[in-house]
DNA sequence: ATATATGCAAACGGTTTGCATTCAA
DNA sequence: TTGAATGCAAACCGTTTGCATATAT
């Protein structure tokens, strides 16, 4: 999906429900899209005010990204440090991702068998899926390289009574 | 794995650090694990003062979860709301979980296949798994039967540039 | 004209921290 | 005895909100 018809779907979203097209909400949203990278609130906020132009406050900032995450525009992922990133959804086919807990890289990756098994997984439960989140936990290639590891293999995972040694495993 | 020796772990751990066992680390690690439930830090806080005994201040609830956490007693799970919750980790096999967005129940499930299939696309990318973090959210049984949807059956997936209704989709 | 949106600054909620005091080892 | 742990209250940080003002329709 191109950004025109995105941003026509954008005002179309605002006028069945009533919304103003404000300049703010249209540079938010323009700035929101022309990012392929994840970003936080904070950071879309630093993004507007160092361009020209008219000024964005920090609240029409998160309640535009409200918005736009409401309307499907925009999803959410938690970086696990209590602080939301966002990216564009229109145009861009479902994909979960994985996080380096060394630099904050985030990759994607989609397999199809995974959402099979997820519904499977739900059929058992009685369970009605509306939407998920799956992040996988690790290092990205460059930093295990950096620290010697083996890229691909799984960290043992037996973050057991060990000693002394972190691994904290914020696992789920 | 049996109380007893989870509790011989934990101050095998203080030993190992060289931390002491105060009566407020055994409380709260008694605590702790006593609930077969998820629970907040502040849940587990109210619980603690709610006992007759020694009093415990939150500052020491939070450092001391940290400590378990990171001795692996303790597995974190991101509620989505701005708000850890935690289990017991020693003793349970791995899971996953399923969130309820209605009333907050959290069920857990589990499938082999998904594990290795992750463990195939950190493979592929050349990333070293460390954990993972793998939550469906959606309606439980109770839920989506009060809502007369049905169970088992995902939601569309289409949280397009929709209408007025929420559909929100925290997806990732 | 008028309901909606904005900006500001204050409030919030969960979590963390500095520091004087208390306590396990 | 003494370094580590606790309690308290203040600080933090991302996010939300109340309210007076400005603005799209």
């Amino acid at each position: 999906m191109k950004h025109e018809s995105i941003r026509k779907a954008f005002e179309e979203f605002l006028r069945a429900r009533e919304l103003k097209l404000t300049t703010q909400r249209e540079r938010i949203f323009e700035r929101a899209f022309s990012t392929h990278e994840h970003f936080s609130a904070e950071q879309l906020y630093d993004w507007l005010r160092e361009e020209p132009g008219a000024r964005v406050s920090r609240a029409t900032v998160y309640r535009t990204i409200g918005l736009l995450a409401e309307g499907g525009f925009l999803g959410s992922l938690d970086t696990g440090r209590g602080e939301l990133v966002y990216e564009h959804l229109l145009g861009h086919k479902h994909h979960d991702h994985m996080v380096c807990m060394e630099c904050g890289r985030i990759e994607e990756f989609h397999d199809e068998r995974i959402e099979a098994l997820q519904h499977e997984a739900c059929q058992r439960m009685g369970f009605v899926l509306v939407s998920h989140s799956h992040r996988l936990i690790g290092l990205c290639r460059a930093c295990a390289r950096k620290r010697g590891a083996t890229p691909g293999a799984s960290a043992s995972s037996a973050p057991l009574a060990g000693q002394g040694q972190a691994s904290a495993a914020v696992d789920d």
